[in-house]
DNA sequence: CAGGATGCCGTACACCGTAGCGCATGAGCG
DNA sequence: CGCTCATGCGCTACGGTGTACGGCATCCTG
C-alpha cells in the first residue's frame, strides 16, 4: 500500500521497504553530485529500475525530497540524556544542525521548497522548545528566541558552504577594491585566516548571549549591551 | 557589444538598453509567479521575442539571475546621510534587507546559486562594514559579527515567507500534537498572535545585543549573559 | 481456482536551457 | 554611391526534466 494521494507516510517500513532503499540512493546521488543531480531517471538507473517504476514507491519528487530531508533530520536530534543546562542544550542543537548542513549541503538548497514536517523535525522542535523553556524564557517569546538560533545556523551554514564550494568567489572577495570599499575590504582581510568551525562557535556564543540577555528572565527591553 | 564570454557587465546602459527591459520583465515574472516561472521562453514571450533572441542580450540564465539580484540589491542600500550610531545603521541595513526579502521572496531562493557580487552588493558590504567599525569591533571579528546579522536576517525572512505562503503548514503547525511534543506545541501557540514585523524588530535587538556584548569593545569572552 | 492487489514498465506530453547557424537591417567608411 | 561588417533576430535541434496513463506479469488471499 505505497501511498494514497492524501498524506505522506513518513515511516518507510509502513510504506514499503523498497522505498527506504530509494531514499538511500537519492541521498547518495545528492551527496556525490548535488541536489540538482537527483532526478527520477538517474535514481531509477541506480536502482536498476525503469524511470516510471520509481513512482510505484514515491508519489512525487517533492515527496522524495521531503523523505530525504526527514531522513537526515535524524542527525539533528540530540541523544538522550539531554543536558540540564538550557544554554548547553541549545548549543548542542545548533552544533548538530551546523555539522549536518556542512555534511549534506543540499539540505540548504531544499529549505525554500515544501517545508518538511516529519516526526524527526517535530522531535527537534520539541528539544529546542525544551531548551528555551529551561532558560526561563516566557512562552510568548520562546518561538522568537528559537527561530533566531535556527535561522542563523542555517544562514551561517549556507554562507560557509557557498564560500567552500566557490573558491573563485573567495579570491574575488579578497581582491575587493580597497579604494572604493575600504571598510569592506579590511573586514574581509581580517576574516580570512579563521576556520569556519571556530567562527561558528564564537558567533553562536554571541547569538546565545543576545537571546539570554533580551528574552531571558529579568530582561530589560530598553537596555543596550 | 552586449557581452564577451568573460565577465558580466553590470551596467545595463553600457551593455545594451534592451537588457534593462529584459531584467524588468524577468523581475515582473518572478514577482507574479515565482522564480521557477522565470524561463527564457516565457521571458521571450513577454518581450515579443522568440526565445533564442533573449541570448542576444544575456549570456546565460545564470547571468540573468545575477542581474535581477543586483537590480533589487539597490533597495538594500541605506540612503545617505548614514546615521552616526553604528547600531542604528546596522538596524537600518537589516530592516531594508528584511523588507526587500518580503517584497521579493524569490531572492531567498536565489541565495544558494552563483552568488552575485555586483556593485550594489559591494556598496552594501561597505555600509555594513562601516557600521560594525563604528561599533568599535576589532577588524578580525568584524566579518563574523556582520555575517550574524546578514545571515540571520535572511534566515528569518525565509522563515516568515514560508509561513506566509503555506497557510496549510501554518495550520498543521498549530495543530501540533501536544501530547508527544508539549513544549513545541506550547511555544507555537505563544508565537501565533504576534505580527512578523514586530517579531523581527524584537529579535533583531536580541541579535544586536549579542554582537555588541561579545564582539564589542571591553568584551569578556567567558562571560555569560 | 478466481480475483484482486502489487509492482514494473513503455509511451507520450509539455516543458526546460542553449549550441549552432542563417538571415535581414542599418550604420560607417572609402 | 557602394561595400563591409557589426548587430539583432530567429529556426532547428539536442539532451535533459517531471509525470499522466494504461498495460502487463506475478503473487497472495479467499
Amino acid at each position: 500500500m505505497p501511498n494514497r494521494a492524501e498524506k505522506l507516510e513518513w515511516d518507510d517500513a509502513r510504506a514499503s521497504p523498497a522505498r527506504a532503499e530509494l531514499v538511500d540512493a537519492a541521498l547518495a546521488i545528492a551527496g556525490e553530485a548535488g541536489l540538482d543531480a537527483v532526478s527520477i531517471r538517474r535514481l531509477a538507473g541506480r536502482m536498476g529500475l525503469r524511470t516510471m517504476s520509481v513512482y510505484t514507491h514515491v508519489a512525487s519528487k517533492d515527496d522524495l525530497l521531503a523523505l530525504m530531508f526527514e531522513r537526515i533530520s535524524a542527525e539533528l536530534i540530540v541523544p538522550t540524556p539531554l543536558p540540564r543546562d538550557g544554554r548547553e542544550l541549545l548549543r548542542l542543537i545548533a552544533q548538530r544542525a551546523f555539522d549536518a548542513y556542512l555534511a549534506h549541503p543540499w539540505m540548504l538548497h531544499a529549505f525554500g521548497r515544501r517545508p518538511a514536517t516529519g516526526p524527526n523535525q517535530l522531535r527537534r522542535a520539541e528539544q529546542s522548545a525544551t531548551a528555551v523553556k529551561s532558560l526561563g524564557i516566557e512562552t510568548a517569546k520562546a518561538w522568537t528566541a528559537l527561530s533566531i538560533v535556527h535561522e542563523w545556523t542555517m544562514g551561517h551554514a549556507l554562507h560557509a558552504v557557498t564560500l567552500r564550494e566557490d573558491t573563485a568567489l573567495n579570491e574575488r572577495l579578497h581582491a575587493t577594491d580597497a579604494t572604493n570599499y575600504p571598510n569592506a575590504a579590511q573586514a574581509l582581510k581580517g576574516a580570512q585566516v579563521r576556520p569556519a568551525q571556530a567562527i561558528f562557535e564564537e558567533a553562536l556564543d554571541g547569538v546565545l548571549d543576545g537571546i539570554e540577555k533580551r528574552f531571558g528572565p529579568h530582561a530589560d527591553p530598553d537596555d543596550r549591551a
